[in-house]
DNA sequence: AATAATTATGCAACAATTTGCAGCTTTTAA
DNA sequence: TTAAAAGCTGCAAATTGTTGCATAATTATT
């Protein structure tokens, strides 16, 4: 086998797999593992895959995970926008606090009038801001980590009011383990914020779907609306709308 | 799995749940705990997350707040280091919400452990901040005027609080007219501080000094202690030692 | 075609990296 | 204050890399 034709075969498998491993590689083109090496630090100069210590990665995957801060601010300025766009005039909206409660309340737009409930520093910060929104702040003792009001004092306020919407930022989601948390007063929260309205509408970025933490918050068939950055049509999204959440 | 693959995913787990625990982190990709700390203390070194014990933060989920110039930054600073030293390990301290107070908040120490009740959004998003304190939130409709809880709840809540210290930063402060407002609400909410408090502690910018507005919270006899960014010993402050209160 | 020059490969000894473990200290939460 | 969890340090074992060198393969030149 040349070198060249050796070469070829590397990168295949690179962009096949986007990571291998210097000794299998040495294995499936039988030569040595210095070889091998040379190989990939040749490549690797030429800038068509990235070394490693015991193989190699794609360069399309480093990239990948480099970015995704920017990746994710955009899924979820999609997914903010959409749910705007279900808020109208004179409702009484609950929101949670994650950082798509808080691209969305950047969101709203200028005129529109209405009253939004939350448990969130941040959140309320971003409320008070708007002109023509009322805010008004659920709970007393605030958890240091995630900023949002828990206990039973919240919960307990949670119990009379009865809200329009509520928006929820979902840390995991997924068909057999439904919402699920990891920290145990938020979950708690959470449960009592979907008892306390007519609609329940989550958002999460589509990878997060499938995926489950510790702690239950509620099932799926508690979920009325979805909202993902992807299309409502999109495939993943299917199992889902089959269990009679509407998709956005 | 190579060790840059692993660290992606980490960095993946973080981006999708904003947090992640070491056990965890261990558990799914079956290395040891060690590995996982040390790979957490490298991307915290390269500043792709925030190491905390236990597991590793997002970094993009802090820092909502940006620190805006205020008016008078300088003296307000000198009022808030003094305000500072009055605040000590256990207290109870209610505060308002002034540009001065956010001040404040800002400079408290980091192992100063204490329980900070306000009823104002920024306020409480600087208390939130801080490693070692409790923040109790007062109230529940925000005014969107001065972001902090205003009407009959809040005030009902203050009645049934008895805290160390409260700290106000002031409108217009007079000999002859005592604290004064401009602002119904804000008049009352801190009307009800200062009753719920055993020491009132009231900072402001001397030009502030001898000058009144339309709405009457108390009288001088009622501050305990005068923060200005000004020398004890200055002469504008005379005519308050006089009436009794101690000057910082 | 023969030979010299260049390049590629494998080997071996040594260096560096990675990883898990054990003992001990620090932090956390009750 | 105390017990459990997490972290740190040093260390050893395994894996991976590097370098120099000998040898084989390829290419160029006469």
């Amino acid at each position: 086998m040349l070198k060249k034709e050796r070469q070829a075969f590397i990168l295949r498998q690179v962009s096949l797999h986007n990571s291998v491993l210097s000794a299998d590689l040495s294995n499936s083109i039988n030569v040595s593992e210095d070889t091998i090496r040379r190989d990939l630090n040749e490549l690797a100069d030429h800038g068509k895959l990235i070394k490693v210590h015991g193989g190699a990665l794609s360069k399309s995957f480093n990239s990948f995970y480099l970015r995704s801060d920017v990746y994710n601010a955009d899924s979820k300025k999609i997914i903010a926008e959409k749910a705007v766009s279900l808020i109208q005039d004179g409702m009484f909206v609950l929101t949670g606090g994650g950082t798509t409660v808080i691209e969305m309340a950047r969101m709203l737009p200028e005129n529109l009038k209405a009253t939004f409930l939350t448990g969130s520093i941040p959140a309320a910060y971003e409320y008070a801001q708007h002109p023509n929104i009322d805010v008004i702040f659920i709970g007393d003792k605030i958890a240091k980590k995630s900023q949002i009001a828990i206990g039973g004092e919240a919960i307990t306020k949670l119990k009379h009011i009865k809200a329009d919407l509520c928006f929820l930022g979902m840390n995991a989601l997924d068909m057999e383990h439904g919402i699920t948390d990891n920290d145990w007063d938020v979950a708690q929260l959470k449960k009592a914020m979907i008892e306390s309205s007519s609609k329940t509408i989550v958002m999460t970025i589509s990878e997060k779907l499938n995926s489950s933490q510790r702690i239950k918050v509620c099932n799926i068939d508690e979920i009325d609306i979805l909202i993902t950055e992807l299309a409502p049509t999109n495939i993943l999204l299917e199992p889902f709308r089959k269990n009679g959440i509407t998709i956005f």
